[in-house]
DNA sequence: CCCGTTTTGTTCTCCCGTTCACAAACTCCT
DNA sequence: AGGAGTTTGTGAACGGGAGAACAAAACGGG
């Protein structure tokens, strides 16, 4: 978030910020930007500021965005293609080097310049690119043994847009990205709205 | 999540289940789950567990998913595409209204079975089919536009794809899906781990 | 009818992230 | 050079969520 609020602002024009600054571009306390940052050294300078482009650069380099990261994306419904042709990814070092669906059907497609194959390539194009970051964008019955899959081939990161827990041994990461579960939780917002419009908040 | 594992559970045939199992099933601590729930209500039964049926019916009326939701997706690119064409949407109470775009070469296609509209159309359909959500998935120089133009038609409640952070009166609740970022986070954790082979962990 | 077993509901404790507050450090102006 | 004004970095306080642990309640078997 701060690597993408330092960005804005140097489009912007601006070289140097404070924390408060900082802080109201990515929507947080300036204590907790101030803390976060000191995790990674002190870049700042008291009375000053951050350099935006020298601020940017270290949290890069921390973060990991410096360098080039394969990504396969597996599962080239309407998710998938939106996925696939995200220019945020390609943006911030991520690059799609795979499309695959177990659908014969999708295999003939050409996805953001990529041609769809089939599931069964997983195993060889992880090895050969050395892929690490695994999408899963399949629906929930595929998603866990697309998983198990990738893990076996060595992949030990997934993004998970299936809405199921998925099961994975120790040292592979996984996060989960539920679209509807967002919705719900805003709708579930909008009804104490409305639905109880005379009571005061209990909590 | 746990009407998401209970719906699953139903599926399967399960009648009664503990805490323990629902827990095991949503991917939490069963002491968690069973103090989550004891927030809607006393609605398990000691020595036997929850019934499975009953209360899935009461988490669905508590996070107001019973209803219809109507939604507008605002900005009709690939992931608006993806949005508009997404079935967990639907199946989970929420019914796709209007796709908007401010791209008029855009306004003739048909996606979902709904024509896109003009984005000047916004406040007559929030207006006449009484919309309180919106989906923002336009690129990240109009969202905070977009999002101005939604609460000044009357939406109290933002799904935001793009990576910006809105700024919005009170009373209206702003929810953020970044895809990038998720990534990112994997990326870090992917660099940890082959970058420090050797050194133990620190935190 | 009573006791052992199972499972919920709840309390207590711990831990971690967030925020406040302030000393240290830097700049600028006189 | 020195003091006033800023702004960072960090120690201390606060708050809240998560897990362990236990009492209360329901069931079943003798």
């Amino acid at each position: 978030m701060y690597l993408r609020a330092l960005t804005g602002l140097a489009e912007g024009g601006t070289t140097t910020c404070s924390s408060e600054e900082l802080a109201a571009s990515a929507g947080v306390n300036s204590a907790k930007l101030r803390k976060d940052l000191s995790y990674l050294g002190s870049y700042g300078t008291r009375g000053v500021g951050y350099d935006v482009e020298y601020l940017r650069y270290q949290i890069a380099r921390e973060i990991g965005v410096t360098q080039d990261w394969p990504v396969v994306i597996v599962g080239i419904g309407n998710l998938g293609h939106a996925l696939a042709n995200y220019s945020g990814f390609r943006s911030r070092g991520f690059r799609v080097v795979a499309l695959l669906d177990a659908d014969p059907d999708r295999h003939d497609e050409v996805v953001a310049g990529l041609d769809v194959r089939s599931f069964e390539d997983l195993e060889s194009i992880v090895a050969e690119d050395a892929v690490s970051i695994g999408v899963i964008a399949t629906p929930a019955v595929a998603a866990q043994s697309v998983a198990d899959r990738m893990v076996a081939a060595g992949i030990t990161s997934i993004l998970n847009f299936a809405p199921t827990v998925l099961t994975v041994p120790d040292g592979v990461d996984v996060r989960k990205v539920d679209l509807s579960i967002e919705l719900q939780i805003l709708a579930y917002h909008e009804q104490r709205k409305s639905g109880l419009p005379t009571t005061e908040v209990t909590a």
